[in-house]
DNA sequence: CGACGGAGTCGAAGCGCTTCGACAACCTAT
DNA sequence: ATAGGTTGTCGAAGCGCTTCGACTCCGTCG
């Protein structure tokens, strides 16, 4: 393994001027610069990361926690994920990825042993242990996700009131009254994560305004669970004409379901879809959707989070105004017959 | 922070001593053992990460390169990350996270700066590049995917090959003669991963033995790709009985088109597909399949890992048996009429 | 023309931990 | 009783890097 102490003496300087040259914190002549930038290719020489953090304390390694459920939505945890390290990777930062399992010890441990210099907790519910020990300590942190109070705390989230109020007002303006929203599955709801209730607080209060009527059911994804779900709605409600679905894993099963009923999408029903757009191009029918910009989320998150260390970062929320695309699985209501 | 040596004091031992309580690398006494374990409670130490690989150059860290594509098997990538996390930590070893973007160089800058004290690559093309830097280094490292020479690594991957061949005895069994397989998009053929290959020439070499006749063909993901694909088959072998899908997202547009054909699954048409179990159970028919163990994937890889650093590793290949879970796509093959 | 300041470099002091050799105290076997 | 082991503890020497103060050259300004 090639030193600083190696490089050094191959380019004839002292140690302290490598490391100058490698951080840029002082001034460095332009010849002695290229000669010791021409040993460190020579000697194929790499800075040690636990060397160097010991004597800078800073790891350069950021620490994104991700939920261990691998039950929803898994498609925008691993893109934002990836989202997360490639944008850290070109600030200089590499990711370490923790489970959700660990809870707040793994936030103990990683503050504690200098692990990390910050962190990016995912799946954040309402209420979560770990935000106490976010608040009570000096590590930058940034939260994917909304808690209940975000007091001190950084978040980064899609606006799901808003996207809420866009499905409503997209399938008012095309004349749907009685409208269905296909929920997550119920455990989504009792973990508290708040994003789904987001949505139907920001669907229901827009509906009230417009005149519509919303049904909300929650629902498993899978095929089973959505053929009870929408049996359970045309029974409630046979006039409904439009269909919001929040669970990814639902939509398919939806758009299966209301063909073999004999219902065209969109001439007799209009879905809806609250999925990455990837998801909405590849159905069965080119879905009308607001997008979930995982990739957007994580970058901000970063971003969020490089501003903090570099010390001009504030408490914030940001909320990203979500946008709805129309596809073809939207269209007027049918006349009353 | 607390350090080593706040501990000592407080326990009034010196510090060496508390570091072998920690590492249990020499014997100490239970008196003293329990005096330095209540310090260290007492006081909320950790020990410091970076000061800790530099003098023990061991970071306790395990670097994960995942592909940066996220255009196919996502949530079999994820479910692997999450088996390698936990089961990396279960061993005390945290995981960082690398895409694949850097390629070679990040092998490098891993291997070079101490950073991780081995690496798992996923997405191994047959003649990856990584490779032969990988041979170069005492670094240990575990593949998941099989490249085309396999001297000097340790890989772990499902049996491919053998998975094709499951496919077409299960499809000849029940009597078809003639049968599809609906492969990955030409990406992933271009790119040289091999699986797609292997699963091919295993379900051709035992499809030649047993008498079928199996037409290949490429096919994207989603519905509009699927359904010039399904047109093209059934135009060139319109007795096709039998499918064996690879494409995780063509599953549901194949069986959403055969069933707009009017073709019934299964007692006109067979469908097994190659995939998660959670896929194959959830889609619009519970499908015959050959699942993709994700989890004893990653687990198996760590575990291989762990035994290197140990010093008891051998290069070696492990493949994974594969097993066919018969469900409701697949029957008896339809008697001519 | 001497004092001053910036640019460029060096030496040395740690950062917090592991680990090696040493040593004291005790136990056994002769 | 003595040589030889064990067992438990300590001190000190680094691991490879960053960073601070100090020093030497210069060019520049009053």
């Amino acid at each position: 393994m090639v030193t600083l102490a190696e490089v050094a003496q191959h380019a004839g300087v002292s140690a302290s001027t490598v490391s100058y040259v490698l951080s840029g914190k002082r001034s460095i002549s332009a010849v002695t610069r290229r000669r010791v930038e021409e040993s460190i290719q020579v000697l194929g020489y790499h800075p040690n990361a636990g060397a160097r953090a010991l004597a800078s304390s800073r790891s350069n390694i950021i620490a994104l926690m991700i939920p261990l459920r691998t039950d929803m939505y898994v498609p925008v945890m691993m893109e934002i994920a990836i989202a997360v390290t490639t944008s850290a990777r070109s600030h200089g930062y590499d990711v370490l990825l923790l489970t959700g399992e660990e809870g707040p010890d793994a936030v103990r441990r990683i503050t504690g042993s200098g692990l990390a210099d910050a962190m990016i907790l995912m799946d954040v519910e309402l209420d979560d242990e770990r935000l106490p020990l976010l608040r009570g300590t000096e590590q930058p942190s940034v939260l994917i996700g909304l808690p209940a109070d975000t007091n001190g705390l950084t978040c980064v989230d899609l606006d799901f009131g808003a996207t809420g109020a866009l499905c409503a007002e997209h399938l008012a303006m095309l004349g749907h009254r009685d409208i269905a929203v296909i929920g997550e599955a119920p455990a989504v709801y009792e973990r508290h994560t708040g994003f789904a209730e987001r949505t139907l607080d920001g669907l229901r209060s827009r509906s009230r305004e417009l005149g519509l009527r919303v049904l909300h059911r929650p629902c498993e994804g899978g095929f089973d669970a959505m053929s009870l779900t929408l049996a359970r709605v045309f029974d409630e409600r046979p006039g409904t004409t439009g269909f919001v679905v929040q669970n990814e894993s639902a939509v398919e099963p939806l758009l299966a379901l209301l063909r073999r009923q004999g219902r065209a999408v969109p001439e007799d029903v209009s879905v809806i879809a609250i999925c990455p757009d990837q998801v909405a191009v590849q159905a069965s029918v080119r879905l009308t959707s607001v997008a979930i910009p995982a990739q957007e989320m994580g970058r901000n998150a970063v971003e969020q989070l490089i501003a903090k260390l570099e010390g001009h970062g504030k408490d914030d929320v940001v909320l990203i105004a979500p946008e709805l695309t129309v596809r073809a699985s939207t269209g007027p209501a049918p006349t009353a017959s």
